[in-house]
DNA sequence: GTCTATAACGAGATAGAC
DNA sequence: GTCTATCTCGTTATAGAC
């Protein structure tokens, strides 16, 4: 079959979830249609419906996708940045690299339309959630230990404070059309974390 | 006529735009259609067309309520609260009310869903957030100067995050079905802005 | 102020040819 | 793997009666 779980590079499955992906990102999951992406390549609907029989499935595809291509990119920071601060400096940057794309991140856009998501979207859209806060709960709690950053209560709880700020501030960012208000916030996120000497001051 | 700027309380108008606002904010404004609200009011179609002729006026009707509703709520903070610590709390309180009715921000949502609005109805977003933000970066500003709360940078900057965090933490809140993760945000927002003695213990 | 009726269009989806 | 043709339904919106 065609709708295998992991399309080829550059095959028309993988196009359609790279143009399906940007709609999503930009207008939501209820703000585009088949049509659309049918347009944009050169296709017609029933074409995409031999690919993603369904919306859901298609909907289902991209979050899969988006979450494994996110859980690699974190596994990349684990690889390459040393110590929390950086650490968390590269986690900002990859929803910096999202704004500058004009899109929303995937599953933010998806969470708030969750209501109206099929079951296996909506639990596609938590794992993404659950995987964030488990990976950055990971470096609160190592970087605490190590005395590289300070913070109180649990390292979770911190966790879900972080993706939900920088999540906030892409949604709130997006309107007013500037990305400085999300880099801004990012700035003060990862500084308010590290831990300053007294006496030392702010940059 | 009958499409007036202020429908009177109860009038027919008003309880479309009860029903239209509960849509949207759990459902999303492209997640939800006219037949919804007459189903639930027992009306038709064409009777909404009658107070709202476009789906996009009435979108406008429902961000200019809200906002007017939001300010007022401000107004009863400003006089009956004493100090920034508590201001703050009366304000992330008002977010809490909405993600009790499992809600989301009315102009959350809209600007997750912003590319797809009228330029009537993203004006009125904007107008939302920026009310929002000259609001608590007021409060923020005395606050620092009565020695109340701590914070780096000028007060807008700070106000721009506090928004965004709100925003994201009920996103991210949502599909989760839990409060909690919203109160534990909101709590630990207060906590980081209040100037804590030496030696003072964290709840 | 609300109705019936309907227009005009777009949505997701299927059958069957090539 | 993609097409033409078509179906069914839902969407926003209007005309005109009551």
């Amino acid at each position: 079959m065609s709708t295998r779980i992991r399309p080829e590079e550059g095959s028309t499955a993988q196009q359609i979830l790279d143009v399906a992906e940007r709609l999503v990102q930009r207008q939501g999951f209820n703000g585009f249609s088949y049509a659309d992406i049918a347009a944009e390549m050169n296709l017609t609907k029933p074409a995409l419906h031999y690919h993603f029989s369904s919306k859901a499935e298609l909907g289902e595809a991209l979050i899969t996708r988006y979450t494994a291509r996110f859980t690699a990119a974190l596994d990349a920071i684990d690889a390459g940045e040393v110590g929390a601060p950086a650490k968390l400096e590269g986690y900002t940057a990859l929803y910096l690299d999202v704004l500058r794309n004009k899109r929303m991140c995937l599953c933010g856009m998806l969470a708030a339309e969750y209501q109206t998501l099929s079951p296996p979207m909506r639990r596609a859209v938590l794992e993404f959630f659950n995987r964030n806060e488990a990976w950055l709960a990971g470096i609160l709690d190592e970087g605490r230990s190590e005395g590289e950053i300070g913070f109180e209560g649990p390292p979770g709880e911190k966790a879900q404070m972080i993706v939900g700020t920088l999540e906030g501030a892409m949604l709130v960012a997006r309107p007013h059309d500037d990305i400085s208000r999300f880099e801004a916030v990012a700035r003060r996120l990862v500084h308010e974390l590290v831990v300053h000497p007294a006496g030392t001051a702010a940059g």
